[in-house]
DNA sequence: AATCCGGGGCT
DNA sequence: AGCCCAGGATT
């Protein structure tokens, strides 16, 4: 039997039922392969849910707001896909009137869908011939053929690429490529593997020369950096009820068009009174109109690329004297509308009472 | 071709 | 404490 039909034998016993293998409608499959990009079905699953729920169809994707979207989306981290799903929705409604476009070549323009997205939607969707190549693809068929180019690089994707346009079933690829990621995900797992009770043993080069716990091989990452953020969390006690200063982080790095405090970051934490001297603090207030602070807990929030060290500093002002140019002021009753980062939400949880 | 972009679960 | 996840955009 040929390898593309023992996985799809595999996969109609041994397959998670997901409400995105339910439906061939190209825009919810869409939704589906955007969240669980770089993200793990268990932890996907929940958002496509509310996603879908809210937004049944992309009239309505298009029409809501960005920070709606990312409201929806917190948590679930990578912000940009959500930005560029919404910008896709916008796409596809004033340049397709609506209708999903339906060839690879189509799909793979719209913004935040590359090969892998592309060839998930036009094999799922329209049952068009093109392999799937993720994460669980490279490492099956890295260990199924034994080898050992490094998958984190240019040369290693090309090579298992090629490979996948080998095996690919043309009569069936949509479930061709359902199958062998569900494989990759369930059986050929990275630590672990069921490789006693695999269907593909006899075959699998890794299994044969004893190198399954060595493949796929993966070049070392670079180690991540420490940065250190101390948030002012400036509550104004206004006669109308409290507010907060908050700030869209619209400049490139982390967390883009995500919301948080006023910022002060360092290589290191500072005192209070070295915070006083910051041109970001002297900017903001004047000492006189200060009527009480507190400091919190650290908090540690490790990214994929950075650890975040953070203190959160409470600032009570008696009302609004000045303008705060490039922040926004938000009834506190109002916060939890924002989309912020996980950090901040946490934050929010722990300290609530500051914020009442 | 390398780097950046989140957050969570597993070992 | 690393590693990995239904990757894509940017440099």
């Amino acid at each position: 039997m040929k390898f593309s039909e023992q996985i799809i034998k595999w996969y109609r016993y041994n397959s998670r039922d997901l409400p995105w293998r339910k439906t061939s409608d190209p825009y919810l499959i869409w939704i589906s392969e955007v969240v669980l990009q770089q993200t793990r079905v268990d932890q996907g699953l929940a958002y496509y849910n509310r996603l879908v729920e809210r937004f049944p169809n992309v009239h309505l994707l298009a029409a809501a707001s960005e920070d709606e979207l990312l409201k929806l989306w917190q948590g679930l981290g990578y912000y940009t896909r959500a930005r560029n799903m919404h910008a896709a929705a916008r796409k596809i409604v004033s340049e397709h009137g609506g209708n999903f476009p339906a060839t690879y070549e189509e799909i793979i323009k719209l913004p935040g869908i590359g090969e892998y997205t592309a060839s998930a939607i036009a094999s799922f969707a329209f049952n068009l011939s093109h392999p799937v190549v993720d994460g669980n693809v490279m490492r099956v068929l890295s260990r199924f053929l034994g080898i050992d180019t490094p998958i984190n690089t240019t040369e290693g994707k090309k090579q298992l690429s090629a490979y996948a346009h080998k095996f690919i079933n043309r009569e069936n690829p949509g479930e061709h490529n359902q199958a062998i990621m569900e494989f990759g995900a369930l059986h050929c797992t990275p630590r672990n593997p069921l490789c006693d009770k695999c269907p593909l043993k006899y075959e699998c080069r890794a299994f044969q020369t004893d190198k399954v716990n060595d493949l796929p091989v993966k070049l070392k990452t670079r180690s991540q950096q420490e940065r250190y953020f101390h948030y002012l969390v400036v509550r104004i006690n206004n006669a109308s009820g409290p507010e907060v200063i908050l700030r869209k982080r619209s400049e490139k790095g982390i967390w883009k068009n995500l919301y948080d405090f006023p910022l002060i970051e360092d290589k290191a934490f500072r005192s209070q009174q070295q915070l006083k001297e910051t041109t970001t603090w002297k900017n903001m207030f004047s000492l006189d109109e200060i009527k009480q602070m507190k400091t919190s807990k650290v908090y540690s929030h490790q990214l994929s690329h950075q650890l975040i060290k953070a203190r959160f500093q409470l600032i009570v002002l008696s009302g609004l004297s000045k303008q705060f140019n490039g922040y926004q002021v938000v009834k506190n009753k109002d916060v939890h509308n924002y989309p912020v980062p996980r950090l901040i939400d946490q934050f929010m949880t722990d300290y609530a009472h500051w914020l009442e």
